[in-house]
RNA sequence: GGAGAGGUGGCUGAGUGGUCGAAAGCGCCACACUGCUAAUGUGGUAUACGGUAUUAAACCCGUAUCGGGGGUUCGAAUCCCCCCCUCUCCGCCA
């Protein structure tokens, strides 16, 4: 959501943005209805007054001329019914589309039509290079029975598994690896919902719009790619969606920002629309697990940007300790989300890919998550206004089991337990054949 | 799942059809008073949207909001229906 004063004092700026983000949202058409609605409201408000005041005086009145205020009133009731009906109507149309209505990209954001125009921004680390024929992670999971992926889709499906043994243990230690890291950085750990109201998703953006295709619905109506009723549940496909919406409908003290909240979850997607895409091992499943990182922060732009690094840069110590080699994507306007102000995918070399592959997104919202959440915070002078928002990855596994088991394998089909995980399994140094 | 009780401003809490956006108290703000603090007195103290714009704000006017939605009525915090949430007891369960 955006300030609509802005929005009607500089349309133009909308325009641009839209046209940048590619996205199909006509702002003139939307500025158009605005008007109606006003024009709607001042009429339907101007009634409700004149309604309220005969209301007011009826009890003092008597006899014939209470009848005919009454009389009158009720005539008023019907004209005025039809009018409320028309601005719901109205309402619920500048409703919808106040909420596909997208942020503007901060102009440092390069211009770019799709993701083919992401810009590559930073690179860390060196290649691996094998004196064997490497084996990608799926054969060595199913060799070292670590990872049964037939099973998976046995039991849930196609893009399920089961992560077995030392791969279930592997995964464990680096999530709790990533979520020490946050800790020592002193950032609040939270095990948030994983089922959530259509309010949070609105909130927080996914809704409405495409990334709503992607979310399972639960509850008495089952999705099949129809909206749910508002009121069901959802899972979420992020803890960034309860996360952010802890606060929701808040207001916080200056003093107690910013808030850097750590999010761990299940994160559950239904990868609609990408059949055929990516199909072989765990690299784009239905459900895996995350920490996430979500700062509330002033509303203040330089502060924001600061977070962003900060939080871009937590997720590359991350990489760093675990020694695979990452790029960082300054990701293009065309390629930008409707609420986001910029954004930067860190992808972690992946050799079965011979690609680097997107394992963390780093995103800056301003006050667009925070105007649909209504979370607002007092400032010095007492006057409130919309927090910013940002959010990126820690780790999200199985995806970066990939470049761990990958790169980290031996000769023998051995893996080799990166360092820093090692304390999480016991001192484990070696994943190995049974 | 069964039975019951509730949900009112920042908080406590009154209010069962009309000068109720809401008593009173607490808290907070301003001013006054006092040797400082405390105490006391007086006044003020919700939010959103619209009027509102070609710097912005304040003021003022209007509308809406007493968990959410719908209904009855000239008029609803108050009456009716549906839903959500909280609490107590019982049942069930990791």
């Amino acid at each position: 959501m955006i300030d609509l004063q802005d929005l009607r004092q500089h349309p133009d700026a909308y325009k641009d943005a839209a046209k940048k983000k590619r996205l199909k949202v006509d702002i003139d058409a939307f500025l158009k209805l605005d008007e109606e609605r006003r024009e709607a409201l001042k009429k339907v408000e101007n009634m409700r007054a004149k309604k309220n005041e005969v209301s007011k005086q009826v009890p003092q009145m008597k006899g014939n001329e209470k009848k005919k205020a009454i009389a009158a009133m009720k005539e008023l009731g019907t004209v005025l019914e039809g009018d409320e009906a028309k601005l719901a109507t109205t309402e619920e149309q500048w409703t919808n589309m106040q909420l596909l209505l997208p942020a503007i990209p901060l102009p440092q954001v390069p211009v770019g039509k799709d993701e083919s125009e992401n810009r590559e921004a930073k690179t860390w680390g060196t290649m691996p290079s094998f004196e064997f024929e490497p084996k990608d992670h799926v054969t060595l999971g199913e060799e070292l029975d670590i990872l049964d992926i037939p099973r998976g889709a046995k039991v849930a499906g196609a893009r399920s598994y089961y992560l077995k043994g030392d791969g279930a243990r592997l995964e464990m230690a680096v999530l709790q690896f990533a979520l020490e890291h946050l800790r020592k950085k002193g950032w609040t750990q939270f095990t948030p919902p994983y089922l959530a109201t259509y309010d949070c998703f609105m909130g927080t953006g996914f809704f409405p719009g495409a990334d709503q295709a992607n979310i399972y619905a639960v509850g008495e109506q089952e999705t099949k790619g129809q909206p749910v009723k508002p009121d069901d549940l959802y899972l979420i496909g992020t803890s960034e969606v309860t996360v952010a919406s802890y606060h929701m409908g808040e207001t916080l003290s200056e003093a107690a920002l910013p808030k850097r909240y750590a999010g761990f979850s299940p994160c559950f997607r239904r990868e609609a629309g990408t059949y055929g895409k990516d199909t072989r091992g765990l690299y784009r499943i239905h459900q895996f697990q995350k920490i996430e990182q979500v700062v509330l922060c002033r509303a203040d732009t330089d502060e924001g940007l600061k977070i962003f690094e900060e939080i871009r840069t937590n997720a590359e110590e991350v990489l760093q300790a675990l020694k695979l080699p990452y790029r960082i994507l300054d990701i293009c306007t065309g390629d930008l989300g409707k609420g986001k102000l910029i954004q930067n995918d860190i992808e972690t070399w992946m050799p079965s890919r011979k690609a680097y592959g997107e394992t963390h997104s780093c995103s800056y919202l301003g006050d667009f998550q925070a105007r649909r959440l209504n979370i607002r915070y007092a400032d010095a002078d007492g006057k409130k206004k919309f927090v910013h928002t940002l959010n990126n990855t820690c780790i999200a596994s199985p995806r970066i089991l990939i470049p761990i088991l990958e790169i980290n394998q031996n000769a023998d089909g051995s893996v080799t337990i990166p360092e820093v995980l090692r304390p999480y399994m016991g001192g484990q140094e070696k994943i190995e054949r049974k």
